[in-house]
DNA sequence: CACGCCTATGTATAGCCGCT
DNA sequence: AGCGGCTATACATAGGCGTG
């Protein structure tokens, strides 16, 4: 049996109720093809990435892994995580404004943002991982530094609702840290782009905006996320 | 209200029946701190990391952003996932076993893999973006190249289901390759760190592996979606 | 031990609104 | 334009099981 998911919405081609109410409330299907829209796509990928980027600190605290995801808009912002370390994360505004931000590349926090950052990035940040959920729960509208063009929201371990207890979580140290010799001496020439590209990030970097994990989350493990962008 | 979720499970303690019939069916809640059973732990590392590169995957074709994502089990073994272009990935197998791997650092796709492949890592791609869960739906045990230690299920872009149109997606390059000047002359002492992460990252890339797109998703568009690991 | 498969159920989120 | 909220629903996925 094909297990063919025919959602609601094809079941009966409903959306409009005979009486020609318009109801089209609750999730609905959507195809994975591009948004068109440009509005309605840049909520979906808003919303989206900050889902992604959730699920990757939910998967680094449950498998102990370290993650890194970085997401380019169509726009060329470009948006990082990076779990549990904020070493982890590479980010950088290198919007399409790059000039002034590209410029400004200097390895202190502050410079990294300022001059281009579009608004408060700590509402962004409002919901990582568990904690985080708990944390919209609790309606703890959580601002650190309520400083706009500011991301560097280190906060302090402190556990706020400690329902977690190992704090080692066995993962202290970046993976790049971990037991691997490396033998980074390959054939570099065909990967000039891949360069250009990292390169840029690796130095653009420098971030160590925290994120508190103030929730019931896993303080201590996450003493140091980070996110970044917008 | 603070909307504080409480999931069935935990309205009532059942999972077991009054018969002491234990029928824990279905998804139960769980809490995102480290798991400690280590098999649970690498299923759950499994599923939500194939979860994730598929949300990544739909991200990109859905709002037409460039996505990136790294995750390195607690093991050591490096999963890339990029999008929409292969060119994105940086992959890598840098498993605990670096030496033989790393070593091997051939920017030919079969040396990317070959000799540490802890097995097909052909089951872990299938099934990414829409396509993917039609794949799966249709029961199209899709196996490209049932080569086990291979990852380059190179498959042409051949619209199987085509219920997908636009081609062009507005996203032919990769985000590296944007009108963005860098100005990749910061200052780079802080950053060894890094440096050495994306470095070895950067050279040890080098996988051509694309993925296909087999179902009805955009095969165009993700002409050359890449999975690897595992 | 890892994976595919199955099911019940926790979550993410599409479409809408209202505020800024 | 963007974001936070809301609601109903599409999806993702914990457990369990059976296989190789």
């Amino acid at each position: 049996m094909a297990k063919i998911k025919i959602p609601k919405s094809e079941i009966a081609d409903n959306n409009n109720t005979s009486d020609g109410k318009k109801r089209s409330k609750g999730r609905r299907r959507i195809e994975i093809k591009r948004i068109e829209e440009k509005n309605k796509r840049h909520v979906t990928f808003s919303k989206r990435k900050k889902g992604i980027f959730n699920k990757a600190a939910e998967l680094s605290v449950l498998s102990g892994a370290d993650i890194a995801t970085m997401v380019v808009s169509s726009n060329g912002k470009v948006f990082c995580f990076g779990a549990p370390n904020y070493d982890t994360v590479i980010n950088r505004y290198l919007g399409h404004h790059t000039a002034s931000l590209a410029a400004a590349g200097q390895p202190d926090h502050g410079a990294l943002l300022h001059g281009k950052t579009t608004r408060s990035s700590n509402k962004q940040v409002e919901n990582y991982v568990e904690a985080m959920r708990h944390l919209e729960a609790e309606k703890i509208s959580f601002k650190g530094e309520e400083n706009n063009n500011n991301i560097n929201f280190v906060i302090n371990n402190n556990n706020y609702n400690s329902d977690y207890e190992g704090p080692e979580g066995g993962c202290g140290y970046g993976w790049w840290e971990r037991p691997i010799p490396i033998g980074m001496m390959s054939s570099v020439e065909e990967l000039e782009e891949y360069k250009a590209a990292l390169y840029k990030l690796k130095h653009n970097v420098e971030v160590r905006t925290n994120l508190m994990i103030m929730g019931s989350a896993p303080s201590n493990y996450y003493s140091s996320l980070l996110v970044m962008g917008d």
